[in-house]
DNA sequence: TCAAAAGTGTTAAGTTTACACCCATGA
DNA sequence: TCATGGGTGTAAACTTAACACTTTTGA
C-alpha cells in the first residue's frame, strides 16, 4: 500500500476482552480464565484476544466469545475501550471491553476446560491481571443499570424460564430481594415475556408455568413507544 | 525490545475523535472540523488525531481538545471504540469517541479558526466522514439520558448562570419545554447548585440570582447518598 | 395431610405533573 | 406606568411500595 498521511503515526495492539455473565445456583458468575501465554502465564483474566486484520473489533469479541464457549450470535455489549499506556505489562496494548450474557447450560464444558476457563461468583473474584477487575466493574454496572430498562436478562437464562426463576436472577443481579406480587405485576405489563403452555415440574409440587421471551413481540413494542 | 508473544499479532492504527458539545444561543452545537489531510480533505467530520506512544488514550484526547479549543481540564467521558474494518476508507483505523462539554464563551476562536473549525447546531450537522454521525448520535443519546441524572450541564454554562439559563439549557438538550416551578423545585433540592450574591441585570430589569455549581458540595452529596 | 412453591389485589406512600399570579425594575 | 423576565405553592394524577392468604400436588 502506498503510505498515506496516516503512515507517520504509531501503530498499537489492539485487543478484545470479554467479561462473560451467567447465571447457576442462584448466583450471578463471570468466566475466569488462566492466563494461556507469558506473560503472567497462570494469573487469573479475563478472557480476551487479539484483533486480526480485516476483523472488526465486535467480531474479535465475537471470535473469541465462540472460541471459548462454543455458542455463535452472543448477546453482547461495549463496554468501552481502555488504552492507559502501562495497562498492559507485556506490550502497550489498547483494549476493548465487551460483557457478555449467555445462558451458562449451553456453554460447552470441553472448550471452557481447554482453555482452563471456569465460573466464579462475581463477589468472589480474585485479583486479575491488569485493569480487568475494572472492566468487571463497569459491566456489573452496565448489567445492573439495564436489567430494569431492557430486556437483557433473559439472555442469563434458558429459553423457557418460570417467573420464579426469574426473579431470583434479578435479585442476583441487583443484590436485593424483591417483592414477588410487583415484579410479576410489572413482568405482566411486558407483552414481549409471554406464558407458554408448558409447565416446569422440576422445582414444585404443584407446579410452574414457563415463559419465554418473544423477540418480535418486542420489536413491536419498542416501535409502538416511540 | 525482544519479541513477546504478543509480536506476532498485527498493530492498528489508533485514534480519538472528539464529539464537542457547546452551547450558545440557546442552541445546542458540535464543533465540526474541515478535515486537514488527505483523503477528504476539506470533508466534515469531528475533530480527532491519532493516539500517541506512550500516551493514553483519555490523554489523547486531552491533547486534541487543548489543540483546539485552548482549554485544558476539559470535562469528558468516552462514548466507546469503534473498529469496523472500511470505517476508515484511508487506511484501518481504530477510533476512540469522546464527548465534551465546553463552555463555549471560553473556546479559543482563533485556535478554532486555524483548525478550520466551526460550531454547528446538533440540528443542522451536514453529512460527515465515516461513522462519525454515528458517533455523535451515541454522544448525543449520552448527554440527554445523563443530563437529568448527574450535574454535567454546568461545563456548557459559565461558571455563573442564572435559573432560566439552566433551564433553557435543559430544554436545549431535551428539545421540549419544560415547566418553570418544577423545574426550579428540582435545582432547589440539589444542594450543590449555589445561589450567589450576584445579580445578572443583562437579561431582564428586575435582575436574576446567579447561582454556580459547588464541586465540593456535589462530593459531599454523593458520599451522603451511598 | 402436610410441606413447599405458585399464584393472586388492594391500600398507603411517595413522586410527578399541571397550573397562575405577584414582584422588581428600567425604559 | 407599563412591559419584561424573575420568582413562588398547592392540589390532582400517577407510580411505586408494602403487605397475606389460597391453591395445587407429590411425598
Amino acid at each position: 500500500m502506498a503510505p498515506t498521511f496516516y503512515s507517520q503515526y504509531p501503530k498499537f495492539h489492539v485487543a478484545v476482552d470479554c467479561i462473560i455473565f451467567g447465571y447457576q445456583a442462584g448466583k450471578l458468575k463471570v468466566l475466569l480464565q488462566q492466563r494461556p501465554f507469558e506473560p503472567h502465564k497462570g494469573d487469573w483474566s479475563l478472557l480476551g484476544g487479539f484483533v486480526q486484520e480485516n476483523e472488526d473489533i465486535s467480531a474479535a469479541a465475537q471470535r473469541v466469545l465462540l472460541e471459548l464457549t462454543g455458542i455463535t450470535n452472543i448477546f453482547m455489549t461495549q463496554i468501552g475501550a481502555f488504552g492507559s499506556v502501562h495497562r498492559d505489562t507485556g506490550d502497550r496494548v489498547i483494549s476493548i471491553a465487551y460483557a457478555a450474557l449467555v445462558d451458562i447450560n449451553n456453554i460447552d464444558e470441553q472448550l471452557n476446560h481447554e482453555h482452563s476457563a471456569y465460573w466464579e461468583e462475581l463477589s468472589q473474584i480474585p485479583p486479575l491481571l491488569f485493569d480487568h477487575k475494572e472492566m468487571i466493574k463497569q459491566a456489573y454496572h452496565m448489567l445492573r443499570s439495564n436489567i430494569g430498562r431492557k430486556p437483557i436478562g433473559f439472555h442469563l437464562l434458558p429459553p423457557l424460564f418460570t417467573l420464579t426463576q426469574l426473579q431470583q436472577l434479578y435479585e442476583a443481579i441487583l443484590n436485593e430481594s424483591l417483592d414477588k406480587r410487583n415484579f410479576r405485576k410489572r413482568i405482566g405489563e411486558m407483552p414481549y415475556i409471554e406464558k407458554t403452555a408448558e409447565i416446569d415440574r422440576t422445582s414444585s409440587k404443584r407446579g410452574a408455568a414457563l415463559y419465554k421471551f418473544n423477540e418480535q413481540a418486542y420489536c413491536h413494542y419498542l416501535n409502538f413507544r416511540l
